[in-house]
DNA sequence: CTGTTAGCGCTTTCAC
DNA sequence: GTGAAAGCGCTAACAG
């Protein structure tokens, strides 16, 4: 009468016992086919589906001293491009061995540290983690995770180890630039939440307006009193960027430059936001005002008229970081620290005066 | 001169040889500090904090035979609808000892079976997956799964253990009854996929509009041919939903039936496709066209007209599987097998013929 | 409240 | 190719 604490799932002695070889020959047929004679492998094979036996993954981490586990640290879950990313790093992981555990810090250094910490327990093969802002005790976690790091949707000359994504300061340069080119001269910055990519996008909206000499403080409005608008509606911290708020900030932006021509918005939700504010006062877009989103999603397209965007390969950096890890964790030489898969200006009806794509409307407000 | 296979990082050993005490009593104070005197949990943290001692998950897990993982399976990662109920979940988890490991379907059965495979190696704490549409093997690895089940998102008479979620049918039936209030008499139903819980929103609609007399097959599209759809354009498998497939599908719906005056969509996002589609060919919403989709996503309430939709309680959803499955791994008893959460028909402007909200336009057109 | 002992199930090491 | 033995770091059991 033993006094075994198991759970009695067949352990891989059992297997080893059925099949009539040593543990270790089933633990190699398990991991690497190649390593056992056919004949043994057959015979393991046998045993393991007759037995229904299930590899325990806590006693292979513990004995192997390296886990499966890819911590993966986002700030955000509902906005849509960490979605996009993850489904990136998702579908980059495809049938391999290795795992996601995904952190979400919402934005929140202290948090991410935490999440960090409890990752670090799991003995992660390697980590996804977005941006470059983090804590010092953050950093120093990163270096000594005795793992790859990759850091995403960012850019720095001072990774960790790897960075893969593309210069947010150059993408609002150049939608910017577009609005100038477009006609538009009083071009206003609308946007909720500043986290420090956004700060890069606003960062070159400023030198663009600033080098053709058409920059007003007045048209920008992230430094808009936010947690007071968060009291007035029923927006709460994680909702900044809901088209109601677009609406609002818009609103709110008009207020204080009436003859603002544009907005360059920190988001596609809040450009969607802008186009219902400019409808429901019958602004006519493009032709009175111009409106500009950023991350180009599903319904700048499709929406009437077209709204145009700054296209961001978010599933490709996901999947780009997931396939860089795979690739340190084989052992292959990676010598590209910064990677810039760089981004898209898309030019649609919203932001093109010359009306060709001008819409059916009279548009007798204002 | 061992052999010791060691990273090199402190153990539950070190910690306990630095204190004084045994390990044992290391061990319980880091789990239950209210086990261990106030002498001797001092010095075990103060060892702890010296040496930067980070317990090993996977002994812990190999030791205790049960880990603290939760599994969680979704059909999508980039629907707002799942994004919102993960969101619950990491809420619901909050800083205890449990972690999520997020398993994407992407609504094929056969990867369902696959992750929940490989979740159950990890002999996770607890299980939380969408609907109720497993496979035959699925359900058994799920009955077998030696840990709480939360299934979520729809209902059912038969849970494996616990299901939380609400009536898919009840709520097509209900806005369909409200589209019909609202004067409508040809309505369509506009679909792209369709997985269970659309075909139970799509049976709610049938019987509302048979029950008025009122239904006829030709303005539903959810068998249109969706491969040769995607085909023509530039979809994939899992973009059955953009807004640019509901202006599509809605212009399909309307060359075979070009009297429909009204759709209900099977999501907002096709909804707003449908708005995008309407204001496109000059369609006066509502007084010409009514528009109502599922899900009242943020854009909803703000779109101009405003949408009509059927606010579905995902995040309540997460967060309270989670909430009911620490409450089984508490040992406190639940009796409440199934739970329904219930839905909302928000009625707006795009449903409001009575022209209260009617949009400053004028529909030249058709 | 604290400690000793003996596993948890797998993989590394080293020999055959 | 294959196997025996010795860990991996932690905790359940039982005593004290």
């Amino acid at each position: 009468m033993s006094k075994r604490r198991t759970d009695g799932r067949p352990t891989i002695a059992d297997v080893a016992q059925r099949a009539g070889v040593g543990a270790i020959t089933v633990s190699r047929a398990l991991r690497d086919p190649s390593l056992v004679s056919d004949m043994l492998r057959e015979k393991i094979d046998t045993a393991v589906r007759e037995l229904g036996y299930v590899p325990n993954l806590a006693a292979r981490t513990l004995a192997s001293t390296r886990s499966d586990v890819v911590g993966v640290l986002v700030p955000s879950l509902t906005q849509h491009i960490f979605a996009d990313v993850l489904r990136g790093i998702y579908d980059g992981i495809g049938q391999t061995r290795l795992h996601i555990q995904v952190g979400n810090t919402r934005y929140d250094l202290d948090e991410e540290d935490r999440l960090l910490a409890e990752l670090l327990r799991h003995k992660p093969a390697g980590l996804i983690v977005s941006g470059i802002d983090q804590s010092a005790a953050g950093r120093r976690m990163l270096e000594k995770a005795n793992c790859p790091v990759i850091q995403i949707m960012d850019l720095s000359d001072n990774p960790v180890n790897k960075i893969i994504g593309f210069s947010h300061h150059d993408a609002g340069k150049a939608m910017t630039q577009h609005l100038i080119e477009a006609g538009y001269r009083r071009i206003g910055f609308l946007s909720g939440w500043m986290n420090s990519r956004s700060k890069g996008r606003l960062s070159g909206y400023v030198e663009a307006l600033e080098e053709a000499g058409l920059y007003d403080p007045q048209l920008v409005n992230p430094a808009g009193d936010l947690e007071a608008l968060a009291l007035r509606g029923s927006w709460d911290r994680h909702q900044y960027s809901t088209p109601a708020m677009g609406r609002q900030l818009l609103a709110d932006l008009w207020k204080a430059a009436p003859d603002m021509d544009a907005v360059f918005c920190n988001n596609d939700v809040l450009a969607l936001g802008a186009l219902f504010e400019c409808q429901a006062r019958g602004v006519a877009v493009p032709r009175e005002f111009g409106i500009a989103g950023f991350n180009d999603e599903d319904f700048m397209e499709a929406a009437s008229p077209s709204l145009s965007s700054v296209r961001t390969h978010r599933w490709k950096v996901g999947h780009d970081a997931v396939i860089a890890l795979r690739r340190q964790l084989d052992g292959e030489p990676d010598d590209e620290r910064i990677v810039d898969v760089g981004f898209d200006v898309m030019k649609r009806a919203s932001t093109d005066r010359t009306g060709k794509s001008a819409q059916p409307r009279d548009a007798a407000a204002e």
